[in-house]
DNA sequence: GATGAATGAGGATTCATTCAT
DNA sequence: GATGAATGAATCCTCATTCAT
């Protein structure tokens, strides 16, 4: 097919200056390897926009040697995603535990939440665009670990709840919904523009917001009650001295 | 990918029986042939998953003439979602008006949204995995239809805050995340799973949460414990002094 | 990702000397140039050993083009086979047409089915090494052409039974099976070997084989017995005469 | 291909969970061990859809161990159809061995054949499919035992060429075309359609073709007529003589 | 306006085989 | 003897888009 005659030196076929032959690794090291080196590529082109040669090729092997590790691109995907996710989920943890309070609880996960995605863009940009919607993602360990994120957060309602701070009467996976959902379509602009989250004020923003709304309100027929009588006391009183 | 083993003749894979010279149709027409075949395709197999040739094989015609109206693919699909989109605009608008109060007119939208979501899930479907997270949405007049929507219940807010009904500390536009995000967030499941939606309850619910929170809080418990205060201390001076 | 350094000249990449554009041809046409040169190099290289861009190159086309015809590889091949066979299936017809006598059209199929490959002891080879094995030829068009070559020499078979020049009592597919088996078996040799084909001495020895064997045999008990009868007939005349 | 999406932590495809240190067996022994294995997996995927690695995996060890034995993946399935094939042999010699006359021999030979045929129609696919028309196959020492079972056969005939039983004029190699060509032609159906053979009756009616076709016309319809002609015409003589 | 033939770049994926450990 | 990590070449196929007719 090739006749080479421009290789008019007679030197071996695309034989690289200093060809160092296989480097073997465990399987540990590889794995973290070509999870780091997909991370950045991902992360800046885009899933479609990277071809796993580039993968390879950042990480210093070639591509046949990732599908020893990864069944297919889209595998690769899910795991530098997964990983990113297992950190966000061990930060949020992190972070609640030692608070106290359901309002200050419910605040420093969003918080901690809104802090991760501030962290990594990228990846986040990533993972709402190419998993998110994505039908294969229902039924991956992604969605699993997602499940447990926004788990943590409504047990914090459900507790909240159970200590008679918070309604009963609300639906505590709307309120997941409105959290994450806020999260979510709030940090898209930050995502697309480039432009700057203040995640301190959302974090204490959407708390106040959402848990002023589903604080148990004292401002029942029974408390009105209670104060009326005592205002008809004083008034009786002041009737009686004034009388 | 292919099973058509059988068709070892090579015949050609879509050959018209009878050829019927070109049909000239009016400009307006033919578009709505185009975007209805295009909607349907669009709607069924996902955006990738659909061919041109398939929507102008459904549309009666060939792809050359789609390119007489669109520019390429990704036009014809946000002409479809466009169309959709004002569709849900109208329905919104219609829906809230003559409807007095903000809380009436707020929940209003949220219930139209969702109806117009459970009404077309298959287009919802592809205007978030295929559009939303899309970096040419921004750019698109998607978007801006789309911020009408989403401002059509920034007013609704902002005239709350001017008739003095809700707290004017609040963003407004984390409002707007929490209720389009929290849209967003619940019928995901629904969109995915092929679930129900129960819109009058989510909408309810929805309304309950947000509106509650940034309700200005005009007869608190606190408030009216502190004039009973007053009253009290009043009173026991008044005691003193007639006393 | 290409710097194009070395293009020190300006010149547009990638230009051809002499540019021509696209040749719109018919579609008939271009199916038979498509064909003409896939049989060229699939008879010489082999199915697994071409590839889509050779036969592309030899029909002065490019790939994609190949693909508005042909669903893929293995249905161009197929294509091509089918083609040929369609030639041997003519050729077989016309060669006994105007043939009479069980034993001349018997021998004349068979010979002309050995000229055939003969003729085309490549295309021969691609169809019993590459299909002739493969599951997907029994649901091929192939296969039914193929069915049909060997039902005319079934149909022989059973218009010399009905004439009462065969055995009524022999399986017609078992006498296909050792014909054409026998072919292929005898071929095989030839098709590897590449040596020489004596169709003319094997066409009548292979006749000769099958056909005395299946001829009804005269010796039968009865027709002895006749015979029998008429020695005895003699016997006895001789007996009165010499008596 | 792969539906292994949930596999998203990029775990190993195959770890074994427990590492047990390499387990040294007489050559005799892994050979036979991995025979097997490849055995199994070759005649249930077929050549090509089989990996080295299944076949490690199926007999306990891991790829590199193969190649210690066997060259490549090509010399393992002939050594595999080999060891089949040479069980074939031993069961044609074991059946025609005291067996006498030159029609019951052959017709055992054949009925033998058939019987293997059936009792392992996979690896006999395997055979024709992936060997059999293969180019290195003419220089495998299956092919050279395929010679020695169709010489035993050809043997057969001339020995009852020799006894006379059998016509001298007739082409050996063509009848042993015949004879395996025809088994091969007939089986192929059984091969493909799973369905039933009835080796009793083939090698009956294939045996009374073939051989009742290359039979020496000992006492012929027409040779006894002939007798009786020429009886008639001495008696005719003898009348005129005698009358 | 309509046609539809032609384009052509682009990348994931496989797996037999090697060889350092 | 056994391991198993690494290799790396090799190619089928898609389909949006163009433009001569």
């Amino acid at each position: 097919m090739s006749d080479d005659l421009d290789n008019v030196t007679g030197s071996p076929k695309a034989v690289s200056p200093q060809k160092k032959g296989p480097v073997r690794q465990s399987r540990e090291i590889r794995m973290r390897q070509i999870e780091a080196a997909a991370r950045d590529v991902f992360a800046q082109k885009g899933y479609a926009a990277t071809s796993m040669s580039e993968i390879a090729a950042m990480a210093g092997i070639v591509e046949g040697t990732i599908y020893r590790y990864y069944e297919n691109k889209r595998v690769l995907l899910l795991s530098v995603l997964h990983a990113w996710y297992e950190g966000m989920y061990a930060k949020n943890i992190e972070k609640i535990s030692g608070i106290e309070g359901t309002r200050a609880r419910f605040q420093a996960l969003i918080w901690q939440h809104l802090e991760s995605i501030r962290a990594n863009p990228d990846l986040c940009r990533l993972f709402f665009s190419e998993v998110r919607s994505s039908p294969d993602y229902r039924h991956s360990k992604l969605h699993i670990l997602n499940r447990a994120i926004t788990n943590v957060l409504m047990d914090i309602v459900k507790e909240g709840i159970e200590k008679g701070e918070l309604r009963a009467d609300i639906s505590i996976t709307l309120v997941r919904d409105l959290a994450f959902g806020g999260i979510e379509h709030h940090v898209s602009s930050f995502l697309a523009h480039h432009g700057e989250l203040d995640h301190d004020a959302v974090a204490r923003q959407l708390t106040d917001i959402v848990l002023s709304g589903i604080c148990k309100a004292e401002t029942t027929v029974e408390s009105l009650d209670k104060v009326a009588d005592r205002l008809e006391k004083i008034s009786a009183r002041l009737d009686m001295q004034t009388g």
